[in-house]
RNA sequence: GCGCCCAUCGUCUAGCGGUCUAGGACGCCGCCCUUUCACGGCGGAAACACGGGUUCGAGUCCCGUUGGGCGUACCA
């Protein structure tokens, strides 16, 4: 048996999952399972400003959503600062890292006068080989790696190939700051190191920091983990996606009403793919994950492609499930509550599940879901305020359609006539009666095309409702 | 500036030297189904960035150009 897979997904805490920090997790998730393996979860909150415990629920809030799960309990990079430390401190010892006294000035000017001479903006060394005898009293030094100079540092990556970077311009980084915490760079390689992860996989942004922690590895004579740079998602405009382009967070997604499985399928096409598949079940993506089968150029994200999905997987999710899901969405939507609380009154529920078949089939995201299936929990009649608004019938059709919405409108189809509940469709719908009369007629005789109306009815109990109306409409 | 990465229809992509007059999906257009919408079915327009090589033969390999992207912190 090969050596056990552990990958890990390891977001710092900004205040929400980013959409492109999802489909590495994504990656991460599917690559570990594809070989049956684990992910692990790990907290890049060095950066104690940002680290609030609401950013961190955040990030563990999309990702369950999305349904990826990860091993063991989530690590917080900040509380292994000491072990961080103790590397460092061997590396002192080891001669590969040193103190440097620089200022930031002198570094400023450092990266001036080099970007003057066209050359990288890197530290010169100055601290490389001096005596810690000559430290200037009592300031606070930075422990700096002591980087190779000559040859070049080399990334075998799993979906870049083989990467190489010219050591020169690699300079000695930053492992400790002077206040003594570690740097992200110097952090992230003792944790990888300790966490006994095998394959990193994140974006492209990192790839040649890549470099910088190979040389880390390296000079504490540890293993380089296997990588995978994935490429990153563009927004609609090509340009790295950002808040400007609106929805970067997952728990955006999940307000806009779309659902997770949809979501998950989306983002695995982002960058892969398996032949001609497009739609494919949980199942076969674990099955056919590869970081082979991983492309190497940055994706734009596109909304209509997603709504499409969404729409597929509307239709084909199971309609309790499709509850769950519909009901989680009103959680975090602007005026979902009292579509919440009107699902919790009485046997709402059932009532919603049997109107769900003919709804979904329509509705491309759960805000459309919900937006069609108003005319469930609408208080009727209107007030006259709003019945003063013009009745048009020139998009009558547009909007009647769902003739299996009428019959489902009746609350007590045993004491509210048939005429009656067209009635309060029409008006909810602002529609001319006729309009309304008019096809539902046609479903009454079979030949209508709303597929819901007769399996309602039985859904809800209510054969003898259904054959009067048959009997009526014959 | 320097380093690295990328480049097939509008978008996501298939393609791993000949089977490519380049396939699929979304979107778009038309027709059919349907007395609405949606779903579904059928058909259509739509791409190998450019220039050099290598080769009998290049979308596929190499170089350059152009265009994008990422990195270049005591941020992660």
């Amino acid at each position: 048996m090969a050596q056990d897979i552990v990958t890990r997904f390891a977001p710092s805490p900004t205040g929400f999952l980013h959409i492109g920090g999802a489909r590495t997790a994504l990656f991460n998730w599917l690559f570990a399972k594809h070989a049956g393996g684990r992910m692990l979860l790990r907290i890049e909150d060095t950066d104690r400003a940002r680290s609030t415990q609401e950013a961190v629920d955040a990030l563990i809030d999309g990702l369950t959503w999305l349904g990826l799960d990860w091993d063991g309990d989530p690590i917080s990079q900040f509380s292994r600062v000491d072990r961080h430390r103790e590397v460092v401190e061997q590396m002192l010892a080891d001669g590969t890292a040193y103190r440097c006294y620089s200022t930031p000035e002198e570094l400023d000017a450092m990266r001036e006068k080099a970007r003057a001479e066209g050359r990288p903006p890197r530290y010169d060394g100055t601290w490389r080989d001096r005596d810690a005898s000559e430290a200037p009293a009592g300031a606070a030094a930075v422990i700096r790696i002591k980087a190779p100079r000559e040859g070049d540092t080399v990334v075998d990556d799993m979906v870049q190939g083989r990467v190489v970077i010219p050591n020169k311009d690699l300079d000695d980084f930053v492992l400790m700051r002077s206040d003594g915490t570690p740097t992200y760079m110097h952090a992230v390689v003792v944790d990888d190191h300790d966490m006994g992860i095998t394959h990193i996989i994140r974006g492209v942004d990192h790839l040649t920091n890549a470099a910088r922690q190979t040389l880390i590895f390296k000079a504490l004579g540890w293993d380089v983990p296997a990588m995978a740079h994935i490429p990153l998602i563009h927004g609609p405009d090509g340009a790295k996606l950002s808040k400007r382009h609106g929805a970067t967070g997952a728990e955006a997604y999940r307000a806009m009403g779309y659902l997770p499985q949809a979501m998950r399928n989306y983002l695995a096409r982002l960058g892969w793919s398996h032949g001609d598949d497009e739609i494919m079940a949980l199942d076969d993506m674990i099955k056919w994950f590869g970081m082979d089968a991983v492309g190497q150029s940055a994706a734009r994200f596109d909304f209509k492609k997603l709504e499409n999905l969404n729409g597929h997987y509307m239709r084909s999710t199971p309609d309790p499930e499709l509850l769950d899901h519909w009901k989680i969405y009103l959680g975090h939507a602007e005026n979902g509550d009292a579509v919440l609380s009107w699902l919790a009154a009485g046997d709402h529920e059932n009532v919603a599940l049997a109107a769900l078949p003919g709804l979904k089939e329509r509705a491309k995201t759960l805000v459309e879901l919900t937006e069609s299936a108003s005319y469930l929990w609408r208080q009727r009649p209107l007030d006259t305020d709003e019945k003063a608004k013009k009745i048009l019938d020139a998009d009558a059709g547009t909007i009647l359609g769902d003739l299996h919405g009428v019959l489902s409108a009746v609350n007590d189809w045993t004491a509210e006539p048939l005429e009656a509940a067209v009635k309060g469709y029409a008006e909810d719908k602002e529609l001319k009666l006729g309009k309304v009369a008019q096809p539902l007629r046609a479903a009454l005789t079979g030949r209508g095309t709303s597929p819901g109306i007769y399996d309602v009815l039985t859904a809800l109990g209510r054969e003898e409702s259904l054959a009067r109306i048959q009997d009526q409409a014959a």
